[in-house]
DNA sequence: GCCGTTTTCGGCCCGACTGTTTTCAGTCG
């Protein structure tokens, strides 16, 4: 049977909590449902399929919640959920989407004019029939007319990452031109997450209004949402939505914590200020005692506000309450691996096939980039859309990159990213694949066809040294293939086979969750760009960033190893796989 | 619904902004 995803069991407990806020619950009945969702969309292991005592175990989950995991594990659904399906007119939901309707409102349109669902809110409005209701007025009508009529109405479509981190790039500056000091982004963003709903920053300035009056007539603002003394809220052209906080000089720190988040991670500081006396804002950290929160005990830097509170500093990417606040207190967080480790790439595609630009531009970009040495890569033949390679041809463009790589000053070999066909065999024969520098070995075609046998079975070829995007996702346009990650790192583990982190933005694969789960297991990772053109090496920040979620350290990963060393781990490795599996089929042979 | 060295009841983070108010509710992050 196919399981239930962390992020589908999510979906539910949220659509429970939004179903109870607009019968008018109890608003921290609703809360609990909201963190429990967040807490189980980011856990490491499949939700369902663990123990009731596992579960009540985790913080934040209770009786409750771990019986109605118990229910859908069973069902898809769980009894509570169903009830208040009936009870909540469908498309109350759909109207909680829309900017500037909560669930009050959303309730007082429904009982009032009868509308339950977004084109009938729009048509409500344009009849000027919401001014009547108490509390809303022509200003609350006409916002509600514009964020209907704005492209991303109703949907809940999140910017990939990279995007928005280029969109913020470009907008820091600005907001310094303004006079902004320190600006800054946080929020996801600065968490690294997949994909961000907004961009969040900060910076320190004048707050009488004029900064944020100022921010609000960019021309890269399509629409301002709010724009107060100390704060804006926009859409930007892009579609995306930009909030900026401008706030002391004293409270930088204080608030750049509170921005970044995660909101969980927010709560369990909070909660450990109290308990030592302190009261945590954006502001800074104060004792309860001081009533004016005049004197802050910590704020200026984010490093104060941790220390102050018992906590060794932790990085961003980690601030998703998930143990990372713990093991601050203990002094044992990891240390993420940075891009300082990072010597070289291991998978990315020359004009040779279907990428853009030629060997030579893309080792002297690797060279740009400060990297020591790297693979260069390309399809193999069968790939027939990509153009790929036969044996001959890489035979004769290795040739050519020893050369260029001498001339260049960089240290370059040459990869295959080599196609795992129907019962996954890998294409070249023994004799040709013992001879290419690195095997990065990927499943393009029939995608759905049993992935997880395909890949078990590529692993046993020795030359597999590399195992790349294995659950084939595409973040907002292809689902990840339902893998047994446990089988598969286990498998891995004996092997000798890495896993990629594969950094094209809309991939991201090995997702965090999943990279954790193979470090664990004993898997080592290729953080790579899967680069089609030169610019795309850029894209080691992206896949570096996961890797960080991940909680990956450098000895984690293959790419901080040097050239010397890389290609000493692909001959040792090959040797103790085709070790393993001669013995495995001796083993066989004695048994047949 | 969750949680507990103030533990089985009674709390539960906190502030900004807007619009419609005449002191505040609703929404958002």
């Amino acid at each position: 049977m196919q399981k239930l995803s962390n992020s589908s069991v999510a979906a539910l407990l949220s659509e429970m909590a939004s179903l109870l806020e607009l019968e008018g619950g109890d608003y921290f009945r609703v809360r609990a449902y909201q963190k429990a969702a967040q807490i189980i969309a980011g856990l490491p292991e499949e939700a369902v399929s663990l123990p009731q005592v596992r579960l009540t175990g985790i913080r934040g989950i209770g009786k409750g919640i771990a019986s109605h995991l118990a229910r859908i594990a069973v069902s898809g659904t769980f009894p509570e959920l169903e009830e208040m399906r009936r009870k909540v007119p469908r498309g109350l939901l759909e109207l909680l989407g829309v900017e500037g309707i909560g669930p009050r409102r959303a309730r007082l349109l429904y009982d009032r004019l009868g509308v339950d669902s977004v084109a009938k809110l729009k048509e409500k409005a344009l009849a000027g029939e919401l001014r009547e209701l108490e509390g809303f007025g022509p200003k609350v009508e006409e916002n509600i007319k514009a964020s209907v009529a704005s492209p991303s109405a109703g949907t809940t479509e999140r910017t990939l990452w990279w995007e928005a981190l280029r969109l913020a790039e470009a907008l820091l500056p600005r907001v310094a031109e303004l006079g902004g000091e320190k600006p800054a982004y946080a929020g996801s963003l600065r968490r690294g997450r997949e994909t961000v709903g907004d961009i969040d920053m900060v910076c320190c300035g004048r707050m009488d209004g004029t900064l944020i009056a100022k921010f609000s007539r960019l021309p890269e603002v399509l629409r301002v949402l709010a724009a107060g003394e100390t704060r804006a809220s926009v859409v930007l052209r892009s579609g995306l939505q930009c909030d900026l906080r401008v706030v002391p000089e004293a409270s930088y720190g204080a608030a750049l914590s509170y921005f970044t988040g995660s909101k969980e991670h927010n709560v369990r500081l909070r909660e450990r200020a109290l308990k030592r006396g302190l009261t945590l804002s954006e502001y800074g950290l104060f004792r309860l005692k001081d009533k004016g929160r005049k004197r802050p005990v910590a704020s200026r830097t984010e490093e104060d506000v941790y220390r102050a509170l018992g906590l060794d500093y932790i990085p961003p990417e980690l601030r998703e309450a998930g143990g990372e606040i713990e093991l601050a207190a203990r002094g044992a967080l990891p240390r993420l691996v940075e891009m300082g480790d990072i010597k070289g790439d291991f998978h990315n595609h020359t004009s040779l096939s279907d990428g853009a630009d030629s060997m030579r531009d893309m080792l002297a970009a690797a060279g740009g980039l400060g990297l020591e040495w790297t693979f260069l890569g390309d399809h193999s033949s069968s790939l027939g859309v990509a153009r790929g390679l036969d044996f001959k041809a890489y035979e004769k463009s290795r040739g050519e990159l020893v050369a260029l790589s001498a001339e260049l000053g960089v240290a370059a070999a040459r990869s295959i990213e080599m196609e795992v066909d129907r019962n996954g065999a890998l294409e070249f024969p023994a004799e040709e694949i013992g001879r290419v520098d690195l095997v990065v070995a990927a499943v393009h075609s029939a995608l759905k066809r049993e992935p997880q046998r395909r890949l078990l079975e590529a692993m046993k070829n020795p030359c597999s040294d590399i195992i790349a995007h294995a659950s084939g996702r595409q973040l907002g346009r292809r689902d990840p293939a339902p893998l047994d990650y446990d089988e598969l790192f286990a498998a891995a583990a004996a092997s000798g086979t890495a896993f990629e982190i594969n950094g094209q933005p809309e991939r991201q694969d090995l997702s965090d969750v999943a990279a954790r789960r193979a470090r664990d297991a004993g898997v080592k990772i290729a953080l790579t760009t899967d680069a089609h053109s030169a610019a795309q090496l850029a894209y080691l920040r992206q896949s570096l960033t996961v890797a960080r979620r991940a909680g990956l350290t450098r000895k984690d990963v293959l790419n901080s190893l040097s050239f010397g060393e890389i290609r000493e781990w692909v001959r040792s490795r090959r040797a103790k796989a085709g070790r393993l599996a001669s013995a495995k089929g001796r083993d066989l042979k004695s048994r047949g």
